[in-house]
DNA sequence: AATACTACTGATACCAATGTCAGTAGTATT
DNA sequence: AATACTACTGACATTGGTATCAGTAGTATT
């Protein structure tokens, strides 16, 4: 025979509360299972709501998508700045500059992330990463003592490199580094050893 | 009224041709649109066959999705193994090497292709790329004229970061790069500028 | 204590993608 | 020309994600 459900006393959260509790959620899913996995019911499932509850706070499916992807920009965008703020009071060094940006596109599976959007096609979503990569440019200009020899040019390809390297150890760091033989700081390794080399030296045709 | 279709005389192909069309047609859906448009009705509606022929030719949607990743990822190898025998040939320069590999990353949308493996979780997919890129060791080894002062460790570190590189400019190159303000070719510079001197350098802890 | 507000739910409908199957129609073989 | 083989189709069943909506139940205000 059915059993009565216990009917437990229901939890009313503030709307911030809900939207925040479901993003987390949300962004677990994403990196446990991607993108397809982040359904309205497997969330709604994971925080102990009805589907028809986030339809409630976040209007639709791609509402909810949507506010992941800004979320978790809104993260990447934050870790940057950090990686920023700490170049700007510690005056690091390269390995830890590097370190700094390849951290930033860990934390939160930024890596995982970008890979999502630019599958989506709407890249205009990066747009907030776009100013935490030129204050990084800045960043590395006042590291380097703002060096009238160092061109402007020349740290924006050094920020290019350790990015693109940020990126792709984060997507297929594991495997890549797996089929080398190479141990997990490799990539940061290398592009740190590199740094002092490619700053240091007068910004010729490439 | 309705209009009587034309019945038009219905065409048959060899399963071989068949896989092959629909295959073509389910690359170009997935890099158009990502992996999500890649259905079997939107496949088939592409070569003029109905969704059902499609399960008749691979078993089912995800047999289908997977002889997509496994011909991908064949021409990925394909791409990296014509970029080793033409090294080996040609005992080209650096930024050849680097043009070579970025290509071979970039032909078929390999980056696409790689994030989306990546996404699905199923690692293993990656396995055929593994001998290819331990080839490509072996022919830099060869093209640097096996100098025993040249550490396996050192070009196995440098094919590491090519890779990555290579990797990283075909899933955010476009966009990092507009950021930055540096043209299509700036990856595949600033490595090529950098490979030299890494692998010139005798191997020190990095 | 009554009222207003709204977070929240359950039922229901809808659609797109997948899968099944019996039958159709090309092509090769006899 | 008849037969066998199978690529191929159309119709149908199923499933899972999405969306709607009328009603329920917490919480604050009066």
């Amino acid at each position: 025979m059915p059993i009565q459900k216990p009917a437990q006393r229901r939890r009313r959260r503030t709307p911030e509360e809900a939207r925040s509790e479901a993003l987390v959620a949300a962004r677990d899913l994403l990196l446990e299972a991607g993108p397809d996995a982040v359904t309205l019911s497997a969330v709604a499932k994971r925080i102990g709501v009805t589907h028809a509850n986030l339809i409630h706070h976040f209007g639709s499916a791609s509402g909810l998508q949507g506010a992941l992807m800004g979320s978790m920009v809104a993260d990447l965008r934050a870790a940057l700045d950090k990686a920023v703020t700490r170049l700007r009071t510690d005056k690091s060094a390269p390995l830890e500059l590097v370190d700094a940006v390849f951290d930033a596109f860990d934390e939160g599976g930024a890596g995982r992330l970008a890979a999502w959007i630019v599958m989506t096609g709407d890249l205009s979503r990066l747009d907030p990463v776009r100013q935490a990569v030129l204050d990084l440019v800045d960043a590395v200009d006042e590291m380097m003592g703002r060096d009238p020899k160092l061109q402007r040019e020349q740290i924006k390809a050094a920020v290019l490199l350790i990015a693109l390297g940020a990126f792709g150890d984060a997507q297929i760091g594991p495997p890549l580094r797996g089929m080398l033989d190479q141990d997990e700081t490799a990539g940061r390794r290398i592009i740190a050893s590199l740094l002092p080399a490619f700053l240091a030296r007068p910004h010729e045709g490439l």
